[in-house]
RNA sequence: UGCCCGAUUGUGUAAUGGUAGCACAACGGUCUCUGACACCGUUUGUCUAGGUUCGAGUCCUAGUCGGGCAACCA
């Protein structure tokens, strides 16, 4: 996508131009660090593209690491999906996949010199304890009265819990900082604590671990980091992570830089609430189509330039913002649009006559693959007396406006002929139409008349002998509102959700769509952008998801 | 009632003391064998009040509003 090469520019970039310029560094090394305790949505795509791409415009590298210092929230099921899914939309880390886990025996190492240095100690105060001296915000803490144990004894300690001494919660090390700081994370925060938990990559070996803040910039110095971008929440945890560096005396020092994560309209972006939506069933799975993640993205149709195109526009600040989601449907209709090859489906069919057409007869016509694309070329598309077409293509009695059939009005049926309405027939009980009639025009075959005259409406059609049934599921927003996360007292986002966000039909198809293959992708004229599914599909019956539909403004003048 | 961060059209962003621009959305039109696409046009913006300056969206001060921070989570 040539839009894609534009040149991105955003204030994380200015930093890292001065710090070149400045010869702070000689090259840039970027890290995307997930934790491995839930699928990745579209705000870690952002995150990804935005570290990625760095490295790649700066040629430096961008490791991919997982952040494993909790054992009883990660699993290995999320480092594959993760590390499918980084892969996937498109990025590179060469040999530079770590784990955290993998560094357990320097930040343990790092610790103790700390404690040596006299700038942690190892605390006996319950958590509830802990809680209630650390105090609240405008509100100083007080010391533990742990705070002054002997260097040595708290040495003797640490080990002792390493050593499985202790149960959790038993103890804890912290950093010696100021329980007077007006930043709750420098009064004297826990930096390892006793967990008798099974780590999925270093197993039993360990039964303490590392807190987030003193593993963080550890990991990252080790890496020789450059520049460690996060989010915004993370803001208050900075003076932290260089405190930590500082007082380890460690040769590299990383700079972290924050920046505002995604928000969408309509949906959800916490790794909690998604998990709730798998896990009580509103949803198929992380990777319904329905969901943000990138597996649910993928499996719904999009490209993964489609979201990377997405990320580019949507920019990176440190402004708390809600991207309207008609943004991302705009990115991949824009692509598909380009590549996607066409073809036609009914999706709520009515039976469509040619009363004058010879029964038993049928032929051969030809469609156009892509017409932004010469060289995708035609197929085959089938005709005969009776086709589908659209219900909504239909009207008894319609508005001037209306371009499609109704009685005594001609239009033309894609690559076929212009046919003319000459009524319909309806259920006697209910009154539904349940067939249509018409007489076509013999001289206009293709889908033009010789004398020239003008039809201004086209509908889409197939032919009901050549017809291949298939199921179309439909997607609405996953939620009612564009805040779903705004609930009154008492509520809960779930009462957002949207009752209606998924419709499962059958519909006819053209033939040629018969043998389409799992993951390929079309649009459906007049309808949409389709994917046929590649979890549900089977040769007999084939799964048409739609992506996204095509921009109607006629339903808007409705 | 503490500290930190932020504020540019409906939304997302650009402008690095010198003409407030772009994209999405909306609306109107042209074109059309997809009421799509494409193309053209229109509407809407620098939170407020002071200050510095020849000149402020940009710098300073105060306020307002929004967000974050009180897991032995990340």
């Amino acid at each position: 996508m040539a839009t894609e090469e534009a040149a991105v520019t955003n204030f994380i970039r200015d930093i890292i131009n001065e710090d070149l310029a400045a010869g702070k560094h000689s090259g840039v090394v970027t890290r995307f660090p997930p934790e491995p305790n839930g699928y990745l949505h579209i705000g870690h795509a952002k995150s990804i593209c935005l570290n990625f791409g760095i490295a790649q415009d700066y040629a430096g590298r961008c490791h991919l690491r997982f952040d494993d210092t909790n054992p009883t929230a990660e699993d290995i099921e999320y480092v594959d999906s993760i590390t499918e899914d980084v892969k996937w939309l498109g990025f590179n880390w060469g040999e530079s996949c770590f784990y955290a886990a993998d560094y357990f025996e320097r930040i343990y190492g790092y610790a103790e010199d700390l404690i040596k240095k006299d700038r942690a100690y190892v605390c006996t105060l319950s958590p509830e304890e802990f809680k209630e001296y650390r105090g609240v915000p405008n509100r100083p803490g007080k010391s533990s009265p742990w705070r002054d144990r002997p260097v040595e004894e708290s040495l003797d300690l640490f080990r002792r819990m390493r050593a499985g001494e202790f149960a959790d919660g038993e103890y804890v090390v912290r950093a010696k900082i100021d329980m007077a700081s007006p930043n709750l994370h420098m009064r004297d925060p826990a930096i390892y604590r006793i967990k008798h938990a099974h780590h999925h990559r270093t197993g039993d070996a360990w039964c303490v671990y590392p807190m987030y803040d003193f593993a963080h910039c550890i990991e990252d110095s080790i890496e020789g980091i450059t520049h460690s971008i996060c989010t915004l929440e993370f803001e208050v945890h900075r003076p932290l992570y260089d405190w930590i560096l500082d007082a380890l005396e460690v040769e590299c020092h990383p700079q972290q830089i924050e920046f505002a994560r995604l928000n969408l309209t309509y949906t959800v972006m916490s790794k909690r609430k998604l998990l709730e939506l798998v896990r009580d069933g509103h949803v198929d799975g992380w990777d319904d189509p329905r969901m943000p993640t990138v597996s649910g993205l993928r499996r719904r149709g999009f490209t993964a330039a489609s979201i990377r195109e997405f990320c580019r526009r949507v920019g990176v600040t440190k402004v708390e913002s809600l991207t309207d989601i008609a943004l991302l449907e705009h990115c991949i209709r824009d692509e598909l649009n380009k590549t996607a090859a066409r073809a036609m489906g009914v999706l709520n069919p009515l039976k469509l006559v040619i009363t004058n057409y010879p029964e038993g007869q049928e032929e051969t016509l030809e469609g156009i693959n892509n017409p932004g694309d010469e060289s995708a070329g035609t197929r085959p598309v089938p005709f005969s007396r009776e086709l589908y077409i659209e219900r909504g293509d239909f009207r008894e009695e319609a508005p001037k406006k209306f371009f499609r059939l109704k009685p005594g009005q001609e239009v033309r049926l894609r690559y076929g002929y212009l046919v003319t309405c000459t009524g319909c027939k309806k259920d006697e009980a209910t009154g539904e139409v349940t067939e249509v009639t018409c007489t076509y025009d013999p001289e206009t075959r293709g889908g033009n008349a010789p004398d020239g005259r003008r039809v201004k409406g086209t509908i889409h059609w197939v032919s009901a002998a050549h017809a291949k049934e298939v199921e179309v599921r439909l997607f609405d927003r996953l939620f009612t509102c564009e805040r779903p996360d705004d609930v009154p007292e008492g509520g809960d986002f779930k009462d957002n959700l949207n009752p209606d966000s998924l419709s499962v039909t059958r519909a006819f198809v053209e033939p040629s769509l018969a043998t389409a293959e799992p993951g390929s992708r079309f649009q459906l004229e007049r309808t949409g952008y389709f994917v046929v599914d590649t979890k549900d599909s089977t040769p007999e019956c084939p799964v048409f998801s739609r992506i996204v539909p095509l921009r109607d403004s006629w339903a808007k003048k409705r």
